[in-house]
DNA sequence: GTACGATTTGATGTATACATATTGTGCACA
DNA sequence: TGTGCACAATATGTATACATCAAATCGTAC
């Protein structure tokens, strides 16, 4: 899996913690990191710190990188907290987005759809992340963004069963997701702030059914150690 | 000035960057640091880094660190982002407060009196700025942390005149905020989240008063450039 | 005199060697 | 056998030399 830049290492290790390829808890090992992308360890090092700075790791003194464990505390407060961010972050959108800003939404979600028609998880998994982060840019709102960005992160990798339907009532949740993707879209374009929050609520509530159905039956997968930042 | 440690690092650019030693706009040069820190410019960029992540630099490929700006832009997102920030943060607190955070809270709060009665303004932003942050360690909500620190520098930057009062209305809004946070004081220990965010919204009026006089007359102090992130 | 481009200068980015801290292992001893 | 201390192994933290990129300067052509 050897890659070059420091960009393509950023960009994989966001993919492989939304995707839950690594889990939440794991620790990172530098020179492992090094070895495998090709690069030494300064620029590993200022990646993973990147990453700590957007939620993704926690770094603990001495102690080396983990990826940012999820606790049951860490899920109440994600059930609270995303409900009336997204809608904000929704209505804000409306309001300020930007040509560029929605062919880029565009693109997101012709691929999202591709991948909602092929079954590729994994990219339904980071497109829908891609759709999302899009939608926050147009916000255009920096005090929220942070908080938007880290809501993203569980929320992908709280709703892995998602893009993995296993029977059509699922299979009926995601086509519908899809479909309110592109509301989202119409809604931006007229700036319809009013409809675009109201949407922001409906797709919360469709995957919140979903997200429970993963939270319940098995929650151990997701809580690893909580190590301290430093 | 020259210091030893990398914490120490740390903390002396929050401080003059919250009490605007450091301008908004202003460019940090590593080899510079390096020599007035006694540091190694590899700890020295792990340190900016980490600022980056916080909000409080930003970071361009290839030209370094800049101290965060603020925009007209940013400003109108301020005062529409900051109420619903802060009243959620102080009803969170209230419910979910630790007796060890109580303590830092009432020390931090003896700090910022004894310097609103000395007129130590330096002292108030950062002992201010320390108050709201373990109102929000309280709240205990990862995802609206980050954003409650970045909405913290902003407000300690744009609320610089507050705490140098130049006639007696002002001095008299000043000794009324110290009285707020006793109330928050009170609020929280009482568990009484609605009076903890009905004050968050009193507290947030009586500075914006002062806030927007101090956005009105002399607006060009707090706007130099604004470098693209990376 | 102006505009464009090459060169120089000074910064940031990277690699590597070394220092230091943490953690695990093994042995001594109760 | 269990506990605790010492030591070794391994990881992270730091320093420094070198590579690369950006911007400013100088020179030349028009």
């Amino acid at each position: 899996m050897n890659k070059t830049s420091k960009e393509e290492l950023l960009i994989s290790l966001r993919r492989r913690i939304l995707t839950m390829d690594l889990e939440p808890g794991q620790s990172l090992d530098e020179a492992t990191i090094s070895r495998d992308y090709a690069l030494s360890r300064t620029p590993v090092r200022d990646v993973l710190r990147q990453l700590a700075g957007e939620g993704y790791l926690t770094i603990a003194e001495n102690r080396g990188a983990f990826v940012a464990s999820m606790s049951y505390k860490a899920l109440r407060d994600f059930f609270r907290t995303a409900p009336s961010i997204y809608s904000s972050i929704a209505a804000l959108a409306a309001e300020n987005w930007k040509p560029q800003q929605m062919d880029a939404l565009r693109a997101a979600q012709t691929v999202f759809r591709t991948a909602v028609e092929t079954g590729n998880a994994e990219e339904m998994v980071t497109s829908n992340n891609r759709f999302h982060l899009i939608m926050g840019e147009m916000a255009d709102n920096q005090y929220l963004e942070p908080s938007l960005q880290r809501l993203l992160i569980d929320h992908a990798r709280i709703g892995q069963t998602f893009y993995r339907p296993k029977d059509d009532a699922m299979r009926e949740r995601l086509a519908t997701a899809c479909l309110q993707h592109d509301q989202f879209i119409e809604a931006i374009q007229a700036h319809d702030d009013q409809t675009a929050k109201k949407l922001a609520f409906d797709h919360w509530e469709l995957s919140r059914d979903n997200l429970e159905l993963f939270v319940r039956p098995d929650p151990l997968e997701m809580d690893l150690q909580l190590p301290e930042a430093s």
